[in-house]
DNA sequence: GCAAGTAGTTACCTTATGGTAAGTATTGAG
DNA sequence: CTCAATACTTACCATAAGGTAACTACTTGC
């Protein structure tokens, strides 16, 4: 996934290059159900990530544009993150993404049920 | 990304992770806009792919059901890859992406000319 | 008997990624 | 003088992913 080897010869592939990777959608759909979220915050809404990899996503998604950073340096110092202008454009395409997987998964569980009742 | 660390949080996330790795959004694409593509034709378009990575990328599309595999024995072989139906309903999905990234692209590319000019 | 042509497979190596655990900075409270 | 609280860093390790190159199978044609 370096970007030396990530081609770019197709735009929906660079750009799915910056959401995706474990756990930075969920941070962006987080993200874009709230004005703004403390690093703890979103820590405690992710239980299983770490404090490492939850920065190295924030990181990302800020250099990638999508997210705002505000350090508010009292002390304890407190960040407080946010979607740009951009990151909140991304919401409909999530949505439209969201919509797809959620019927499929219904259809899905659909089919398992059929299946189950055929085996009885 | 290994099944055991992908979190099942967020329908768009295991959505995407079918979809997401080098490559793979962009041999959707192509198989999108052909009925069908052999193996050795997937792989003149895009040439830095190996054989493997290919491989491996159409046997997980194949699992995830957005592409079918379709093998005649004939001397040499020939393998025609084409979507599925679920496939096929991705494209919408694909070009509200694409629409995105080109309109960001465009976006960038409109500043950064800016800046030239500005540097002038 | 040997090369060609298709669609892979296999072995090996290197790099990237993620996990865990411990450490850092700051300062007010006890 | 030490702890608590927040938001990270850093060091170290294990696994996964990707790259390269060589090898396989099968039959036709020379």
């Amino acid at each position: 996934m370096s970007p030396k080897h990530y081609p770019n010869l197709c735009p929906i592939e660079s750009f799915l290059g910056h959401i995706m990777g474990p756990w930075t959608p969920y941070i962006l759909w987080l993200l874009s159900n709230e004005e703004s979220l403390r690093f703890g915050q979103i820590a405690a809404l992710i239980p299983d990530i770490s404090a490492k990899v939850l920065t190295d996503r924030l990181r990302k998604l800020e250099a990638s544009g999508l997210v705002n950073r505000d350090y508010q340096p009292t002390v304890p110092p407190t960040v407080y993150y946010s979607l740009t202008e951009r990151g909140a454009e991304l919401h409909g395409v999530l949505q439209g993404l969201n919509k797809v997987a959620i019927r499929w998964d219904e259809e899905d569980r659909q089919k398992e049920g059929d299946a189950e009742i055929a085996a009885e």
